[in-house]
DNA sequence: TCAGAAAGTGATACCTAATATCGATTGTAG
DNA sequence: CTACAATCGATATTAGGTATCACTTTCTGA
């Protein structure tokens, strides 16, 4: 936990943003009850067209048409609602990513940024065992693994 | 991640510090070519005085007579050397306790604010491994468990 | 279809945690 | 004892995020 992850300062090629993503999830909103709106549709499209997990601020640069109480608002629903997943970095910043599956953890390479998932590993199942040996009843936990990916490797 | 750790509201009696072990701590500093001052020593007594992991802001309010600067100073550098480990609630707020050994980790009861050190669980193996696997060369984590202690279960 | 209730928006004020600044003070090697 | 680097502390500043509230949009049901 000594050395800070560098954050990735090259530019991010927004991906294109097929249609169907935003209104999937929009209909999982809607399917919540929460409405279908312009800004939020662009917070949506603006969050899955990035490469890297993203902060709030850059999401607020990227839509100067939109106020930044919505982007957080937007955020803070998609992250409720399991289509975005937090991420946070060694020094404690706070990331987003589109959320692809259920329950996971995040590898965070420290060169580029990028993030890739950590699946078949039942890291749940060692934690609450080692929780019960102690009286703890687990209810949650924070797991970021930090790293370099394949292509960042020396 | 869903529920947020409630903070532990109760007086947290600051248990009776041996000299020893702000000696100790001071002279771990001072093997590193830090001085032993007496705003530092109030910082570490305070500290190792606490039941509970504890904000920085809360030591301010206990050290009224020791500048906000020089706490959150002691505090970073307590991190550094190893002597004090941060511990990272639901919600992110960050608190500090003596550290007691090597690396572990922590489990936060959300009822009572306890921590628990978990000890003989080899996350770090695990996680290796799935980080192996997917070209990933992991070089740090962030772990916390969450859930309640025995004392306050149901 | 369209009126109105409810949800959502956005400009802005505010808040909290933490770091930066910088002149004054203190510990320590010699 | 003295010089000087380390440390201190009052205060300004920053970053990241939330609260407020008047206004706008969405959507429902008559």
């Amino acid at each position: 936990m000594a050395t800070s992850v560098a954050k990735h300062k090259g530019h991010d090629h927004p991906k294109p943003v097929s249609a169907a993503v935003v209104d999937d999830i929009v209909a999982q909103l809607a399917h919540r009850g929460y409405r279908d709106t312009e800004p939020r549709r662009l917070v949506i499209a603006a969050a899955a067209a990035q490469e890297r997990p993203f902060t709030a601020e850059e999401l607020c640069t990227a839509l100067p048409c939109v106020g930044r109480a919505t982007v957080y608002r937007g955020l803070r629903l998609l992250v409720e609602t399991d289509q975005v997943c937090r991420v946070l970095l060694e020094d404690r910043e706070l990331r987003y990513q589109l959320s692809r599956q259920g329950h996971h953890h995040h590898m965070l390479c420290a060169i580029c940024g990028i993030s890739a998932d950590l699946v078949d590993c039942d890291v749940e199942g060692l934690l609450r065992a080692a929780a019960d040996q102690a009286g703890f009843r687990m209810s949650g936990h924070w797991l970021e693994v930090y790293g370099r990916c394949a292509d960042c490797a020396d």
